[in-house]
DNA sequence: GTTAGCACTCTCATTGGTTGAGTGCTAACT
DNA sequence: AGTTAGCACTCAACCAATGAGAGTGCTAAC
């Protein structure tokens, strides 16, 4: 009556037990193992070891006659190995996958969470951390009609945005093209808010209208609160209703609502020190998502700073594909925007 | 035995059952009619009137002991009496709930996506018509660390597109800057298509990097393609889940893979010739949409080009209302884009 | 033309019985 | 001691039967 220890077979029958569960979500039984996996032994020496593993707290059984499930311990302890034996290698296949349909540097983050969820089929997250210190590289204004102009702002990092202001109905294309010019060039190199601290020496000699520098002022002043907030992108998030734990709408309702709170999710993401990271259901903290696991993987942009991808899905997922796919892609967006 | 005609107090009685059915998503009975909106009349009275809308065509029974629920014919009837009468008006609060949030002009379509379904809490569905002879406004190239650089087009429509091309690494910002200056002077205003066919001629004057010719090129030729064709965004599919008639995760799914096809959405959307249309369920021939309706309100963009805004829900939809949200939202488009 | 009344129908929820999967335990085997 | 066959036991899932409730259609009276 002693505890029992967990030796090298009690683990490849849990490891089999977990695959089984992960192919088909339906608790596994002992002639499943016996047949399919440990074909040297029997239903019945399977069904001992399993007791030990339920009591090791390994297993969980939904009813008294229904097969086993792996427990977020079990899980716990497959993914420390998988961490452990050689690290994560990249999926050059998911790397490939990705880098072909960036298409706009603009938006790159939008194309990884696509990507993500495309290749893994799991609701795809991707975080991009705060940058201060953006520096301006070009100043545009676009003639629009009736008095309107698109004032286009394009940083170093490559970030662009663009709002419609009101100018004088005077000033023509060449006008705007010749403000642009000056305006480029003297607030070229200068940082977010150099830009709105020299506007204000500037304004009388453009010209007396106020609006330009204003909408300037407002667009930059915009683009630097808005860099300066870590921003997350949530793609195929409908990628849930793929599975059956989430066949009940409301469940699914709960999942996406989840999803809706930024800061939530920041906050799940943004955790870990590690290049990757695994945060199995209850492990989270918060109950909504005591069914779900969250795979990081985090990557490179500028120095120091991290961003980091990740998906989020049923407990039950195959966290070695979903590791090496996020280590691919990450390893992808390290290049593009890392220094 | 006459085919009994229908007169002003069968309609009124239609219009009750289409409104309590659209509130309450459940079959409609006589009881109920005679209590909560035809107080006057009795529930035997309602159910003889009933009947007689049955075998118009403008109710249909789940089962023999259920309440009735209104066709396609009735919502058609009450569509068309709502389109006749007075038109449709814009509803303000949805204009102005759009505004406040377009914060970028080069994602207004986007943006409109998501305030519609924000605020009708439908699945909206945005179509950007076709622009020919786009003509650039402004080229930029922003340097990139080891010897790449962000290209970046932008048109006289403001539509911004950028992507990485490699440059010599000889070239630093200032050089970058000067052929920027150049390739602007020289191709702001010309079309995406003369823009491809100059480009030969200039190549040998930049300094014999054709890859900066390329990839002008190559971004032009995306542009052009990109916006030959008519494009379509969806916004909040996931609302869809909030009606009990996608309860079933496999109907919901159906649903949001015709979400998926573009083409199909298209279709569907710029079908019509008139400012407002309303195609009910079997209306569209689609046999998977068959229990969907699509409403759409058209906007101006540019002289003739119209665009359509529109939403996507359940056959039961508040018609009016969702007819003057798209107005509201459809006019603020409008008057952003159009000429 | 309207209404009360009543028989009728059909869904939905509940109950009880049956089946099958899977376990735990014991006793025999290696 | 570890492994295995065998068997009793448990429980979810399925099915049929039953009863309640909602709503109708029809008839006869107002």
């Amino acid at each position: 009556m002693e505890i029992p220890p967990i030796d090298a077979r009690k683990e490849r029958i849990l490891r089999a037990i977990i695959d089984d569960y992960v192919l088909t979500a339906l608790p596994v039984g002992s002639r499943t193992i016996s047949r399919k996996y440990e074909t040297s032994l029997s239903s019945a020496t399977i069904r001992n070891e399993m007791s030990d593993l339920e009591e090791l707290g390994y297993l969980a059984q939904p009813h008294v006659s229904a097969g086993r499930v792996p427990s977020p311990k079990a899980y716990r302890l497959y993914v420390n190995e998988l961490l452990a034996q050689g690290g994560v290698k990249q999926d050059p296949e998911a790397r490939e996958f990705f880098s072909q349909r960036v298409r706009q540097m603009e938006d790159v983050v939008t194309s990884a969470a696509q990507a993500i969820s495309e290749f893994t089929r799991y609701t795809a997250v991707v975080m991009m951390p705060k940058q201060l210190d953006l520096r301006v590289s070009t100043l545009q204004l676009i003639p629009m009609p009736r008095g309107a102009a698109l004032l286009v702002i394009i940083t170093d990092t490559g970030a662009i945005r663009d709002t419609v202001i009101r100018v004088s109905e005077s000033l023509d294309g060449d006008g705007l093209y010749a403000i642009s010019r000056m305006l480029t060039e003297r607030l070229a190199g200068r940082t977010l808010q150099e830009v709105q601290e020299m506007l204000g020496a500037y304004s009388r000699q453009i010209g007396g209208d106020g609006r330009v520098i204003q909408g300037i002022a407002d667009l930059a002043s915009q683009m630097a609160r808005q860099s300066a907030t870590d921003t997350v992108t949530v793609g195929g998030s409908h990628n849930i209703l793929n599975y059956p734990e989430y066949s009940d709408v409301e469940k699914a309702r709960a999942f996406l609502s989840v999803l809706e709170e930024k800061e939530k999710l920041i906050a799940l993401l943004s955790g870990s020190e590690k290049a990757f990271s695994v945060r199995i259901g209850p492990e989270m903290g918060l109950p909504e998502m005591a069914d779900c696991s969250v795979v990081t993987a985090s990557y490179q942009v500028g120095q120091g700073h991290r961003g980091f991808v990740g998906v989020i899905g049923p407990t039950r997922m195959p966290y070695g594909k979903v590791l090496s796919a996020l280590s691919g892609i990450g390893g992808a967006l390290s290049d593009m925007l890392g220094e």
